[in-house]
DNA sequence: TATTGTTATACTCTATAACTATA
DNA sequence: TATAGTTATAGAGTATAACAATA
């Protein structure tokens, strides 16, 4: 751990490197990097509010809307009242927005294995081990 | 590799959390994170052209300006016109910069190794040994 | 005329503050 | 009065375009 990079340099420049790889594949389906994360986080359960939704994805509740107004358009998620306090607006995935989310990460595994392609089995089943441990730590 | 986030979700949260960690660090010392980049990529030695520090960096070179500006009012970079042709501008370390750039490393160091600690020492060598590999490759 | 560095302008992204509807 | 969602405004960060000096 003598001559290497700092972490934080490495783990930039491959966020860029997966984003620009992410974004043709979410492009030929039609979504934009927030779509798909915003779909991702719907994927486990309907969101009780936009407010948890916006926390889960970490951004601004405000910064959310435009991109549930284009989902809801494209009739991938749908927003309804929660009965108990209409204030709460309950989104969910649809069918649509199901299968959509899964066809693009099925794409994006594809992309991954291919450049992960260079490192030996063993190696990158560690790699990808201790990044997943990493990344729920933080 | 069945049931986990898209590597480039897992980077960004990393990215985020480096660079959270590492603020505190440089601010410490005075610098903020441009700076410290800068700073890094000069370490290997003096940029012929600002052009090309900005490529190496990463950005425009217009915003590698102020950067510049600020880092030379504090004597850590110098700005020599090349006599060769003197549209061009050799940046180059001073002493000042090179000890302060130093450590700024040493500081975010102990930083990840901390960060890293729960990680066994094994596991921790291959994840960073292929972390350097693949930020290499793009 | 072309290029380096600089300055000025426009654009995008993000955050903060007001607004509405429900409670 | 307080809160969820929405809309409007302001600020930061980034990119593009014009400018001055040198080749």
């Amino acid at each position: 751990m003598t001559q290497r990079h700092d972490l934080g340099a490495s783990f930039a420049r491959l966020t860029r490197a997966m984003v620009a790889a992410e974004e043709p594949i979410l492009r030929a389906h039609g979504l934009e990097m927030w779509d798909y994360v915003v779909l991702g986080a719907l994927e486990s359960g309907a969101a009780p509010t936009q407010a948890e939704l916006a926390a889960a994805v970490r951004r601004d509740k405000t910064r959310l809307i435009p991109i549930l107004d284009r989902l809801e358009a494209g009739l991938l998620v749908t927003r309804t009242a929660d009965p108990a306090d209409r204030r709460n607006r309950v989104v969910s995935l649809t069918e649509a927005g199901r299968s959509l989310v899964a066809a693009c990460r099925e794409g994006i595994r594809e992309m991954e294995a291919e450049f992960l392609r260079s490192v030996p089995a063993e190696r990158r089943r560690i790699f990808v081990s201790v990044l997943e441990e990493l990344a729920a730590s933080v």
